[in-house]
DNA sequence: GGGTTAACTATGGGATAACATGGGAAAGCA
DNA sequence: TGCTTTCCCATGTTATCCCATAGTTAACCC
């Protein structure tokens, strides 16, 4: 599980630390490194490890093969995703296109999501959390049932 | 469960002993440790084992996959909490930022919640208490019927 | 029952390992 | 060859591991 919002540095040469938490949610997902994709909400990447990518090719199997949706995520997450391998050190470099995308520069806000993670730019973050948290606030009372256990459903 | 208050001091690390009782209500639920995180509702954290997170993904997990309730919920949840590990002695250290929302210094008050518990700052818990009884005296009869115990809500 | 042991709890401190980060060298690609 | 990317080593800081102590509770046994 993601967890957790850590900032870390983009060097010169594009390179960031992915904390080390994530590393080790990855690790034993087979690929030694994580998927990244621009998101299509907003100035942000989305990523996880293997297991995420093969959850939604199994999601997305579920629907009919002409199914304007399935071809839409195919595109965007199969074809936009990026295998982003880390180095010895645990960084990984980030292509230019997913840096113009988030709007990064000198830093990298990770955003643990459960599942899955978001990268920000500080600033854009920010901003983006103060909704965020309001939201929360004013709508906690739509979490406030616990849900069904796993293997409760029968 | 988390039951019962105990008060345990913080050292100069940042460390603080998770009362031995806490320590057993999480132990084998996989992580061994507790997630905590920065409560919107007042200056103190709030934290459970890894089944509490559970239930949170599950509950977010009934919404739709990009529903915008359901990425700031993640936001905040996730990406608010962290992942505490307990040392071989029972320990975990808590982060600066945690300390600073909390306003905790020397001391660290756990209150059992039942599915979750807080930390309080001793100072800060003691006010809150006078508030919390005379609320629950003004209010004592919300109590008297039993709630629906889980799994039963069909 | 009284007294002793043995386990567990909370705590302190020093040594050790892990983390994030910078820079240079080698390897790929045009 | 010139450029970018990947690999490898070096560093300072922070966190974590591991030991030791002391007080408390529970267990035990004569």
């Amino acid at each position: 599980m993601f967890v957790s919002t850590t900032t870390n540095g983009i060097d010169a040469k594009g390179r960031v630390s992915v904390p080390a938490d994530f590393r080790a949610t990855v690790s034993g997902q087979g690929f030694p490194g994580i998927y990244v994709w621009r998101s299509f909400n907003g100035p942000f990447l989305e990523g996880g490890g293997q297991r995420l990518l093969e959850d939604y090719s199994d999601a997305i199997e579920d629907l009919d093969p002409y199914d304007p949706a399935r071809t839409a995520f195919e595109r965007v997450i199969f074809g936009g995703a990026k295998a982003l391998s880390f180095d010895s050190t645990g960084r990984v470099s980030l292509p230019k296109e997913f840096l113009d995308h988030a709007g990064l520069d000198k830093q990298a806000v990770f955003i643990g999501m459960g599942k899955r993670f978001e990268i920000w730019d500080p600033t854009a973050h920010a901003e983006q959390q103060v909704d965020d948290l309001s939201f929360a606030r004013d709508n906690k009372s739509a979490l406030r049932r616990p849900s069904r256990r796993r293997g409760d459903e029968a």
